[in-house]
DNA sequence: CAGTATCCCTTATGATACTG
DNA sequence: CAGTATCATAAGGGATACTG
C-alpha cells in the first residue's frame, strides 16, 4: 500500500507494504499481543489515532491483519501472513539492539516502559490476592513520574494514578535505570547493588520483582565487539 | 536518519534508520553486490540519483555503509552492521514471496531481470572465449526489448545494444515468462516445453543456458498453502 | 564515473478536538 | 471503546538536466 517500486523483486514487494512509518511497529505490536485500537495506542504513544486507523486498514487491505467484530468490540490480530513476520521483525529488534548505539533521551518513554513491563509479567509468579507495585521514576514530570502496576494471577493492569489499593512496594529509579534493565544492559541485581534502582517494601515482595518484571525480548541478544561499534 | 520514533524498542530503533522509502532496497543492493554508485543505480532503476545520494550519506552516517575513494572510483559496501541486515533482508524477501500476490504488469522491469540475470551468473560454467546471448523479450517496447548478455569467464555484462560481437544463441519470451523463471514460478525445462520460452542456436549453447541464467535468490522459497493466500 | 542542481507538488504526518 | 474530522506544515520524492 505504500507506493509501488515497480520493481518484481520480492523484497521491493514486500516493503511496499511494510516500509511506510509506523507500519511495522504496528505489526510488532500485534505480535506481542495487543488486540484493540486503544491498546495499539498505547504501544505506540505518539502515533495519532488517524494514522493507526489507516495503517490497519492498509494491513487489512494487503492480507497481514485481520479485524473482527466481537459484539462491541472490534478485535484485530495477525493472519498467518502477519505472524510469518515475527521472524523478520526478531531479526530486525535484535540488529537494533545491536548496532543503532546509544539511545538518546528522547527515546526514553515512561509510558512504554511501564505498558512494557506490565505486559511481560509473568502472572504465573504472582501471589492469589491483588499485589500493588509502584515505580517512581526520579527523572521525569510528575504527571509521567508515578504509576501503579496492578498484580493478580489473572490479570496485570498499569496506572497512571493511584488506583486506591495499598501498595506493596515502591520501585525507584530514573528512567534511564529503568531501561536499562529493560534492555538488558544490566540486570535487576547490578542495578539494585549500585543503587541506582531502589526498591522498599517487603523483602518478599523485593525478591519477586525482578522476577515480575522481566526485561524485554530482546535482553538476551549479544553485544557486538564494542570496537566495531565506535 | 528518519523521523524518530521516541522509543526504545530495538525494533523502532532500527525502523529509524531502515524504513524510509528505498533505504532496505539501497541495502539490498550492496548485499547483492554493488559496490558503484552507478551499479546501484541500475539496480534500483526507479531511484532518482539524488536521492540515492542522499540514502547512501545517511547509511554512512549511521554505520551501515562504508564509503571509501579508491583511486578516482568512489567504492560502497557495507559494515559489519550491513552485512548484518543481510539475514533480515532474506527474510523479508522469502515473506514477500509467500504473501505479496501476482505480480503486476508494471512490476515487470525489463532492465531489472536482465541486470539480476547478468549478476548472477556462474562464470565458473562459461567457456573460454566470448559468448554472447541474445534476450528478445516480445512484449516490450523495442528500446526495451532487445538485450544481450557478454559472457566471458572473467565478467558479465549486460548491453542494451547490439555489442557486435556474433550471437551464439537468443532467448525469446515474454517478460512475464521470463520472469516467473527468475522467480521460481517455472523452471526452464517447463517453460521450453511448453514454449512459452524458446531458445535459438547450437544446443551446446542451449543447454548451458538453464545453468548460466540462474533463478533469482528466492526461487527456492516453499510457496504457502493456496487456500491460505486466497 | 559519481554525483549536484532545480523545481514542483503531492502526501504524509503531527496535533487536537470531537463523535456514535 | 473505536474511531473521524480538521488543519497546517513540512517533507518526501519524482523527473530531468547538468557538472567536475
Amino acid at each position: 500500500m505504500g507506493s509501488p517500486y515497480h520493481q518484481f523483486c520480492p523484497v521491493a514487494k514486500a516493503m511496499e507494504l511494510l516500509d511506510e512509518r509506523w507500519t511495522l511497529l504496528v505489526i510488532r505490536e500485534l505480535l506481542a499481543g495487543s488486540r484493540h485500537f486503544n491498546d495499539l495506542r498505547r504501544g505506540l504513544p505518539r502515533m495519532s489515532p488517524t494514522l493507526l486507523s489507516k495503517r490497519l486498514n492498509q494491513l487489512v487491505a494487503s492480507g497481514v491483519v485481520e479485524r473482527r467484530r466481537d459484539g462491541r468490540e472490534v478485535v484485530y490480530s495477525p493472519t498467518r501472513s502477519g505472524e510469518e513476520l515475527r521472524p523478520a521483525i526478531e531479526l530486525l529488534g535484535a540488529w537494533g539492539m545491536r548496532w543503532t548505539g546509544v539511545l538518546g533521551d528522547v527515546d526514553l518513554d515512561p509510558k512504554l516502559l511501564m505498558w512494557d513491563l506490565h505486559r511481560n509479567v509473568d502472572r504465573a509468579l504472582v501471589p492469589s490476592g491483588t499485589t500493588v507495585v509502584q515505580f517512581d521514576v526520579t527523572d521525569v514530570a510528575a504527571r509521567q513520574g508515578q504509576w501503579w502496576i496492578v498484580l493478580t494471577p489473572e490479570e496485570v493492569d498499569v496506572c497512571d494514578a493511584d488506583p486506591g489499593h495499598e501498595v506493596s512496594a515502591t520501585v525507584t529509579g530514573s528512567l534511564r535505570s529503568l531501561v536499562e534493565i529493560w534492555r538488558g544492559d544490566r540486570t535487576w541485581i547490578d542495578a539494585l547493588r549500585a543503587e541506582s534502582v531502589t526498591i522498599t517494601g517487603p523483602e518478599r515482595i523485593r525478591r519477586l520483582i525482578p522476577a515480575w518484571f522481566r526485561p524485554g525480548n530482546f535482553a538476551a541478544v549479544p553485544r557486538p565487539d564494542p570496537d566495531l561499534v565506535a
